[in-house]
DNA sequence: GCAGAACGCTTGCATATGCAAGCAATACGC
DNA sequence: GCGTATTGCTTGCATATGCAAGCGTTCTGC
């Protein structure tokens, strides 16, 4: 138990710093080559993957472990450059939806090869394929399940 | 080698979703418990970790990922309260070494019991003891070799 | 049905962070 | 050695984010 804790401590370190690493060379990424921030990119990606490519800001919100505060004042110019649109739900008009438009859902496409650029290069030399199946698997068990999942 | 993307891509995603998932987690716990932040956590760390419990903050910058002016405001109010100290450099007097206080190092402690009871929470009946210790080999590869490499 | 609780969103304020400019110290080219 | 470039740190300004309060809408208990 004791040897658990320890190396589950290195996993959950080494998990942090990885991420850390990773999201510094794909925030300069995208701001130099589409004009997005990290966050604005999963924000795109989040709606793309959800069903009729809209949700509630509050779902946002917690998917992407930000304020909803946060959520709003990301949403607000990004409607403004037209990559999403407002739309106020049908059963309830508390909800004010954020619906990924046809110009998000391109720009969106174009971020995707970024993101799997830079993560190639993250991940190159290092692995061998059955490696990377085995990383997936892993991580899998830590995401599935959660709405924020976006695999 | 389109494959390889992919799943690389898959990787990296699941990779920063569950570092955001542990992030978010800690950054309560350690708010409550320590009346820290998680940066804090990770700057002392990385202070224990270096030779003479000492670094330059612009050594801090690099390897925690943020700019120079954050570690300046950073190290401020944790100069006041006791947990690291000012030092300037002996050969360079530009350099104004972050110094680890028996107080830091104290409350270092204190954290990690904090950080490791919630890697536990997070890998909790997921992975068995074997799937751990891979996980930590391929995550070693990603991050050893770096200065801000803390395992 | 109605009153109060709960929910979703926005806004004011406080904090955190990056970038660029400025200052002091060191390194480099000659 | 000297002048210039570079380096390390700090500070002013702009942006990003969380929390709490406020407002409108929906739900719940009765």
């Amino acid at each position: 138990m004791a040897a658990m804790t320890q190396i589950d401590t290195i996993n959950a370190l080494r998990l942090m710093q990885s991420a850390d690493e990773l999201r510094a060379r794909l925030s300069g990424a995208f701001a130099a080559v589409h004009g997005l921030s990290v966050n604005e990119y999963f924000l795109l990606k989040q709606l793309n993957h959800a069903p009729g490519n809209r949700l509630p800001r509050v779902e946002l919100a917690k998917r992407m472990h930000v304020s909803a505060s946060t959520i709003t004042r990301m949403v607000a110019p990004m409607e403004k450059i037209g990559l999403v649109d407002r739309e106020t739900g049908a059963r309830d008009a508390r909800l004010a939806l954020v619906v990924l438009t046809k110009a998000g859902a391109g720009k969106l496409k174009d971020a995707e090869a970024t993101f799997a650029m830079h993560a190639g290069y993250i991940f190159e030399d290092r692995w061998t394929q059955s490696e990377r199946e085995q990383f997936s698997e892993l991580l899998n068990r830590l995401v599935a399940g959660t709405p924020a999942s976006l695999t």
